[in-house]
DNA sequence: TGCTGTAAGTTGACAGTGACAACTCCGTTA
DNA sequence: TAACGGAGTTGTCACTGTCAACTTACAGCA
C-alpha cells in the first residue's frame, strides 16, 4: 500500500496529470545528460509511476520527445517576444530578436538540437502536431518582426507583402539558425560570447537585404508544412 | 568450418580491413533508415561478422560513428572543391561552393546530420580527432575561397587577412548550415529545389559583407578545437 | 624450422531497453 | 448501486550495448 505513495501526494492511485509531468521530468533529464537517450523507464522512475504508465499518455517515445520539443519552441518564442520589449527602432528589434534566439539555444543546447532534430519525424507523418504548431508560432515571431520593419520604411516597403518578405526572413532564420548550431556543436565559441556575433553578422545580412532584397525562387515553400 | 565463410572471401579467419567495411556499412545503413539508431550488432551482421568483431576496432558505437562522419565531411570536402572546377569570378566560386554545400547535406540528410550531431561528443574528451580533422579541412575550404575572394577585390582587401575575414566566413558558414538543416528538418522545401535559395540567400549576404564588413569580436574562437 | 606473443575474431553472459498484453484500481455516469 | 472505461499496474518479449573469457592465425625471433 504504501508502495504508491512513494512520491505522489498521498491516496491517488490516478496521478492527475501524468502527462506534463512527465514532461517536466524528460525536460530535466534532457539538461542533466544533454542528450535524449535516456530511457523512457527513467522517465517512469523519476515520475513515481510504472515503467508502463507513460505510454497511456504516449503511444511512443518520440510522442513524449515531441511534447517536450514543442514547450521548447513555445519557451522559445515567449523569450524572444519579451526581447522586443522597449524597443522601437526596426533594426534594434530584429537584433533583439536574433539575440534572444541564438542565447535561447545555447542556454539548453540539447532541448534546442532536440527541437531541430529529426528524431521526432516518422518517415509517413512527418513531424508530430504538437510541434509543428509550437515551432510555426516561434517562426512567426520572425516573420511579423521582418513585416513590421518593412513597414517601418527600414528595408524596401514591398518586402512587407509575405511572400516577398518571405526569402527575407527565411534568409534571417537560416543564419540565426545556423550559428546557433555551430556554437551548440562546439564549432564557435565561447558559448557564453556568442551572442556578441550576432550584431556583426546577423547586421551584415540585414544590410545586403535593404540594398539588394532577395527573391524567393517559384514552388519553394516554407515549412513546416500542416 | 563453413561457417567462417559465410560472406567473407574463403580460409580467413581475420577479415583483413573490418574497420572500412563496418563504416561502410554503417553508410549504408544510415542512408536506408536515415537514423543512426541501428544496432551495432545489425552493423555486425551485414559484414558478416560475430556480433562483438567491430569492439575490436571500435571501442565504443560512437567512434564507429565518428568514423562514418569523418567520411562525411571528406566527401563533403572533395564535393566543394570539385564544384570550383573551371570557375574564375569570385563571387562565382562562393556562390557555387554555397551549392555544393548545400546540395551534399540534402542529398543525404541524416549523414549531414550525423556530422554536426553532438551524439558523437562525449562531455570529457568532446568531438573525437577523426572528426575534428575532417571538419576542419571541410571548412578550409570556404575560408579559402572566402579569402582568395578578397584578394581578388570582390571584398575589400583588408578581408584577405585571416581574423578580418573570420566574421565574414562565418557568416557564410552559418547561413549555409542553417538553410541546409532548415531543408533538411522539413521547415524548407521541396528537398530538390533549395539549392536554388542559395543564390538569393548567400547573395545578399555577400552583398552586406562587402558594403559593410562584420568584425569578428574579441574571445571568439572558431572550432574545431583541436 | 618451430615457438610464441598478440591482434583479430569468437561465443557466452548480463542488465537494461521499448513495446505489447493482460490485469487491477477507482472516479463517472446511468 | 452497478458497470464502464480511462489510468496505472505487473509480467513478458526480443533485442540492445558492453564486458569477459576463449580461439584462431599471422609475424618475428630462436
Amino acid at each position: 500500500m504504501a508502495k504508491s505513495f512513494r512520491r505522489r501526494s498521498p491516496r491517488s492511485y490516478h496521478h492527475g496529470n501524468l502527462a506534463s509531468t512527465l514532461v517536466e521530468a524528460a525536460l530535466a533529464l534532457l539538461d542533466e545528460k544533454q542528450d535524449w537517450d535516456f530511457s523512457l523507464r527513467e522517465v517512469a522512475r523519476r515520475a513515481g509511476v510504472s515503467h508502463n504508465a507513460p505510454y497511456k499518455h504516449f503511444p511512443e517515445k518520440r510522442d513524449l520527445l515531441a511534447a517536450v520539443a514543442a514547450r521548447g519552441f513555445e519557451a522559445l518564442a515567449e523569450h524572444m517576444l519579451s526581447s522586443l520589449n522597449g524597443l522601437t527602432d526596426a533594426r534594434a528589434r530584429l537584433l533583439a530578436c536574433g539575440q534572444a534566439f541564438v542565447a535561447r539555444g545555447v542556454t539548453n543546447p540539447a532541448l534546442y538540437r532536440l527541437m531541430f532534430s529529426a528524431a521526432l519525424t516518422s518517415l509517413d507523418v512527418g513531424r508530430p502536431a504538437v510541434e509543428k504548431t509550437a515551432a510555426a508560432k516561434a517562426r512567426a515571431i520572425v516573420d511579423a518582426t521582418f513585416a513590421e520593419a518593412a513597414r517601418s520604411g527600414a528595408f524596401p516597403s514591398s518586402m512587407a507583402n509575405p511572400r516577398e518578405g518571405a526569402a527575407a526572413s527565411l534568409a534571417m532564420w537560416s543564419i540565426l539558425h545556423g550559428l546557433t548550431m555551430l556554437a551548440i556543436d562546439d564549432f564557435v565559441g565561447p558559448p557564453e560570447e556568442v551572442e556578441t556575433l550576432v550584431g556583426p553578422i546577423l547586421g551584415a545580412l540585414l544590410n545586403g537585404i535593404a540594398s539588394h532584397p532577395p527573391a524567393l525562387p517559384a514552388n519553394i515553400w516554407l515549412a513546416p508544412r500542416l
